[in-house]
DNA sequence: ATATGTGCAAAGCATTTGCGGAGAT
DNA sequence: ATCTCCGCAAATGCTTTGCACATAT
């Protein structure tokens, strides 16, 4: 049975209130605040029995650290090559299986973004506007 | 300068010769047949070198050990959760910056397909059939 | 009271690095 | 002959695990 412990609660609340995902270290250093004997194998633990309960989902982007979130509806997301920032992308390809060759069976699909993000591509047109 | 060793060319051909993308321990196992007394030091020294001679790309995803191929054309990749073997997708959605809200500049897009390969498919309808 | 959770330190794993010797030029 | 490259083994860096104590129920 899954207890309640001070520790659990600090780790998600973290995720809960930041807007973002999250890396074991930035969840590390900030559940501190909630639990500041914290040890960093009780972050791991306590991620990995959240991702189990279905409370987190694990986001594993190609060629970055794993990042965890909220669970919300299917997305995408969108990576800020100036800010490094992740962005969620509700919308979604519909046709995305229609690439595949015959006999393949599509079962999921992970979809990454990549370029400047709305504040940095307004700080990027202003520089070169000058 | 770059010498031409028994191991490069063993690891290099490896590559050459698999029409998909390979991880270390594959071209590892496979590069032992052109070089028996290779080390697996020598099979990271060499595709990183490779990779930044421009020979080889590396193919970073989500949640899955890296591999590297041969550098082609755009295209994306299929993963076989069977037999964890990754296939080249030549296929590209066109409409893939219609996804993004305004403002945001879209410069690059992975996109990971997950499921059965043919073969793994064919084998799994074989099971359920008799 | 008791069984799960925690913190610490040690163990795993994949990858990198230092080093003496082998091999390409 | 020289200098890069190789294989080995040790060193990393991140994650997991074993264990004894703490704590939620």
């Amino acid at each position: 049975m899954i207890r309640s412990t001070q520790q659990r609660k600090a780790i998600y609340d973290v995720l809960i209130d930041s807007g973002r995902p999250l890396s074991v270290n930035e969840i590390f250093e900030q559940a501190k605040n909630g639990a500041p004997t914290l040890g960093i194998a009780t972050v791991y633990r306590n991620i990995k029995a959240l991702q189990d309960e279905g409370k987190l989902n694990l986001v594993a982007l190609p060629g970055e650290s794993p990042r965890w979130e909220v669970p919300t509806e299917h997305h995408h997301h969108f990576l800020c090559r100036t800010c490094d920032r992740l962005f969620e992308i509700r919308n979604c390809p519909t046709n995305i299986g229609s690439l595949l060759p015959d006999g393949y069976v599509l079962e999921d699909h992970d979809i990454l973004l990549r370029g400047q993000c709305r504040d940095c591509a307004k700080r990027k047109s202003l520089k070169s506007d000058k």
